[in-house]
DNA sequence: CATGAGCATGATATATTGTAACTTCCCGCC
DNA sequence: GGCGGGAAGTTACAATATATCATGCTCATG
């Protein structure tokens, strides 16, 4: 469907291959940035920072205040290990850390539910559109607010 | 450019479409609304709830709180008198309430400014990839962060 | 070993954005 | 006048995000 084959990770997988990514990034793979992104990739959700400060606290048996999270996680966007839901204030790892791509979210108001689409010939057009606009460093924010099929069937 | 003509109000023509679409749509054009409205289409850049409060109450000589303005926010967006750009959480007067389209908004992460495009194909394509994976009542939100044209020639 | 640089994290405070609950006001209608 | 309903006010609070400074850790150097 998409038109390439990258590896889907998950589990130790997903986690090995992010530990990969970010050290390759000149950053480090410290115990805290592990076990944010384990909470992280725990949620099937978009998580805004505090939900994921709360599950780290809990796996710590300490309190671990939003702050630091909120660092972590500008990391991993930067690095790819995670994407920013802007239009829920959320965070979501990303399945496959080593590619990139301007990926679109389905989001689903009514369980949360999100989706990830990636239809490069789509992202590049909107690109391709700013930049006719003058608009350099293009950094897509495409979002689809919806109802997914399965809540739409149990709204009758 | 974009392919159709509609009107591009300003001013005193613009917020007589406005006051048109509201009661239009059933709702009231009050004294307050018409404030908030006029605080609005004031910005020249996105605008956050606490701006535009801000601005009204100078206009107005007495504090109006935020969450009155929230409420009106709410229903411009809902009318189509306002857009919500979610990637800066801040509202934008829209310049032809009489027209529906997905908008994409370019937001230039230097000074703010923001342009609006519209373009029809591209938003279609994007409610059809959401309706293809079983998505409904789709509201896209696209948009771009970037530098505009003039920030990056500053940028030297 | 002492020192200092650089980075990661902690702690605290505060700013910003967004809602909830309840009250008061105003206006049209009987 | 009294009543009903929507708009706006008031207050409180929740949720999201950033700033600032302190602490600790590692490593290189002398």
């Amino acid at each position: 469907m998409s038109g390439h084959d990258h590896q889907l990770h998950e589990g130790d997988s997903l986690k090995r291959a992010a530990r990969d990514r970010l050290t390759q990034q000149g950053e480090q793979w410290t115990g805290m940035r592990a076990a944010v992104f384990d909470a992280l990739a725990g949620f099937d959700k978009p998580a805004s920072a505090y939900d994921v400060a709360e599950a780290v606290s809990k796996a710590e048996g300490r309190r671990i205040a939003a702050n630091s999270v909120y660092r972590i996680l500008d990391i991993f966007v930067a690095a790819n290990l995670a994407r920013r839901v802007e239009s829920a204030n959320a965070y979501i790892a990303n399945k496959h850390p080593e590619c990139l791509h301007d990926c679109i979210f389905l989001i689903c108001d009514t369980c949360g539910q999100t989706v990830h689409v990636d239809d490069d010939h789509l992202s590049a057009s909107i690109r391709k559109a700013a930049e006719n606009a003058g608009f350099s460093a293009p950094r897509p924010v495409i979002e689809v607010r919806g109802t997914c099929g399965e809540c739409d069937a149990g709204m009758k």
